[in-house]
DNA sequence: CTTAAATTTTAACCTAGGTTAAAATCGTCT
DNA sequence: AGACGATTTTAACCTAGGTTAAAATTTAAG
């Protein structure tokens, strides 16, 4: 995701409008049943949403956010509902942050902030399709490829339980995986 | 999906880009490997979008398109590569449709149809997650009973194999499942 | 270094769903 | 009604991944 769409001219009118924060690591960037009511550009470090599971209070992880990349429980900030997520820091970390009201705003008086809207949304559809796509298609194998080919920073700087949950499997069983791929 | 937020006047900048086409039983809207060019609307009918699997050449059914909804093979069409996915009437059917480049065109020119756009991929992405959230946190047999939820109207018109094959399971699977129910 | 805590692997057993093929049903056509 | 084809269910067996708990390993702290 950029802004590389825009002009500067375009980028400029909201000037103003964002913010930085500082977060901690495991700092709640949202949490569950609040309405997600910013869009976060990370410039450094690394956010994960994840769901909780009321039978045994689990946590899956959805998504992972690095560097240089948007921040936001998209559903939730789109549609201004709830949000069936957390979203925190996994990492010190620094985001520049802009008001769903005001990105609206954006939206509404500027052609290129609502094309912007428009390919971010689209985006949001392809990681969201593709995903459908990896659980429907693949076996809990290839989606650990395929993680490891597609995120070769994060595999180095995060635990594999976090992996495993994103993966949609148990930790023994990416042990499994894992093993199984080592006596290849 | 709807116009709705947009002026009669907007939309009737569109007028003359609009074309009809009738749909056999079976027929194609878009075929794998094919670029979808084109955003329809159905007035009458049912299409599905489905994939074939390399190994075994099962068809797995993605999604569904009833009438007063728009059917398009969104990944492809967004992004102008080719489909991964069939795409084709399941009933006869009637369909208007606006072609990829006019669409784009109506996006450069009107700020009313760039904010269409926003809110199609919005949608588009509201559907992946909701897919996506459904197998990575329910069980086949929850899946099963959503779907019987929301789709009331194919549950009696198409073959449950399609139904299963949407669901991601195989056909037994799903027999077992109904009879579970039956059961309790 | 040593120890404690966190992470990962292993093991043993369990379950949902896959696979294959053979019944049952159901629909439709004559 | 009878008969064919399509659809759905059943049955028997198989496998990936789940579950639980313990063992091994790694990491961080003192």
């Amino acid at each position: 995701m950029s802004f590389s769409s825009m002009t500067l001219e375009d980028f400029s009118i909201s000037e103003g409008l964002w913010q930085t924060k500082y977060y901690k690591k495991g700092e709640a960037y949202n949490s569950v049943r609040q309405v997600c009511k910013f869009l976060g550009f990370v410039e450094a470090g690394v956010f994960r949403t994840y769901h909780i599971e009321e039978k045994n209070g689990e946590e899956k992880n959805i998504f992972f956010y690095s560097a240089n990349q948007l921040v936001v429980s998209f559903a939730s900030f789109i549609n201004q509902v709830p949000c069936h997520y957390h979203t925190e820091a996994m990492t010190d970390a620094k985001v520049v942050f802009i008001h769903y009201d005001d990105l609206i705003h954006l939206y509404k008086t500027s052609h290129a902030w609502e094309h912007f809207g428009r390919i971010l949304a689209e985006q949001a559809s392809n990681i969201a399709f593709d995903r459908t796509e990896s659980l429907l298609f693949q076996s809990a194998e290839m989606r650990y490829l395929n993680f490891v080919k597609q995120h070769p920073n994060l595999i180095n700087d995060i635990p594999l339980y976090h992996i495993s949950s994103y993966l949609g499997i148990q930790g023994p069983s990416l042990s499994r995986i894992r093993k199984r791929l080592l006596d290849k």
